[in-house]
DNA sequence: GCCCGAAATTGATCCAGAGCAAGGAAGCGG
DNA sequence: CCGCTTCCTTGCTCTGGATCAATTTCGGGC
């Protein structure tokens, strides 16, 4: 099963197995599955059930909501996962994801987890401590967006890319400057505004 | 210690603790301390490092990003708990906390807690369950606030507030208008205005 | 190198909701 | 019953960012 362990591989390296024993991760990954998603395809639409927890090898994936206009949560990559909190709610999903390139996802049943949680307490306390952060991201996330205008949103995302204690760096960006945009929660137009006003003002 | 078998009862009636056993409870409780607050009083400040888990016996708190305008993100009523999330994170507190009205909170500290997920695996899943149903609603409540505008916003609110089923009920709000308004993020003066012209059009 | 569709820029206009200001209740201690 | 404070309402103005509408630039296939 050359799926099989490919996907121990994958979950071993992500901190939240970090600390999993081998045979325990075997035992998870009989009971996970690789997927392959080209760059563009739905991986999971708003309100449909989560078939489990969703794991990025390589690639990139957006999870947003989208009403008139789209708002991006999260942009989720490699060694990342998404879909825990779901996972321990019988409720569907709240958000779309999509993947924005070539992605290698591994999804793991719920399940085998929840008996990991019984099992390994080091586990247990690294999904809590995952999830916490996850809270603490969006809190600040939504912070932003509530109190802060687009400018100041901007400039906090900037800073966030470049490396700590940098003065001066030239950052790459992680995806389109629409997705950055929806990430913002601005419209591109605006977005593109500001960096040009910024740029003006020399200050990037 | 009245205190603490004060604060084993009042922990022993939360979801939280609802299936942890008696002699397990009471340690934790010999780590809790009861705290009575004054309406109007600053229970914690956003920057300053938790002092344990959170717990509203009863009475009512405020959770609020505080910028020019003032968000509230959450209203916590009696057997209810809060900054379960940042316990497991060394980060300070992302929000304010204050009491809306007299209020006894008992406060756990994170060390008997963290003992307790490993040697409980129930509340282990309990916590767990807890925190993603927060997530889950900290994300409804994003949708609400960047997705749809203040009237649909009210909208929701109000029928989230009325009994399930009802056609037609008559509500009573858990706190002043002024609150409410900063629950939903606009200002007491948008909401006057949206209550009075759903009154006009005869939809309440 | 050339073409085409996707992404980005730029300009012009519009609007929901914030901010400001000036009254009205409504509760409450004396 | 009065005066004080706190909360709520209502009218007016102002503005950040959305929306609409053209262009312009870019990237990849042939």
């Amino acid at each position: 099963m050359v799926n099989r362990t490919l996907a121990a591989d994958i979950l071993g390296k992500l901190p939240l197995f970090r600390h999993t024993p081998p045979a325990r991760l075997a035992e998870i990954a009989r009971h996970a599955r690789t997927e392959h998603v080209a760059r563009g395809t739905v991986i999971a639409r708003r309100g449909e059930k989560p078939r489990g927890l969703m794991a990025v090898a390589y690639g990139l994936v957006k999870l947003s909501l989208k009403g008139e206009t789209e708002k991006v949560l999260r942009l989720v990559g490699p060694g990342e996962t998404f879909a825990e909190a779901v996972l321990f709610l019988d409720k569907p999903l709240p958000v779309d994801a999509v993947a924005l390139a070539d992605t290698l996802l591994v999804v793991v049943r719920a399940a085998p987890l929840l008996a990991l949680i019984d099992a390994d307490r080091a586990f247990a306390r690294g999904l809590l401590a995952s999830m916490s952060q996850r809270m603490h991201e969006l809190v600040m996330d939504f912070e932003a967006t509530t109190q802060h205008g687009a400018r100041e949103r901007l400039a906090g995302y900037l800073d966030s890319l470049a490396p700590p204690g940098a003065v001066q760096a030239s950052v790459q960006l992680p995806a389109s400057k629409t997705v950055i945009a929806a990430r913002l929660g601005v419209t591109k137009e605006t977005l593109s505004r500001l960096l040009r006003q910024m740029g003006d003002e020399g200050l990037i």
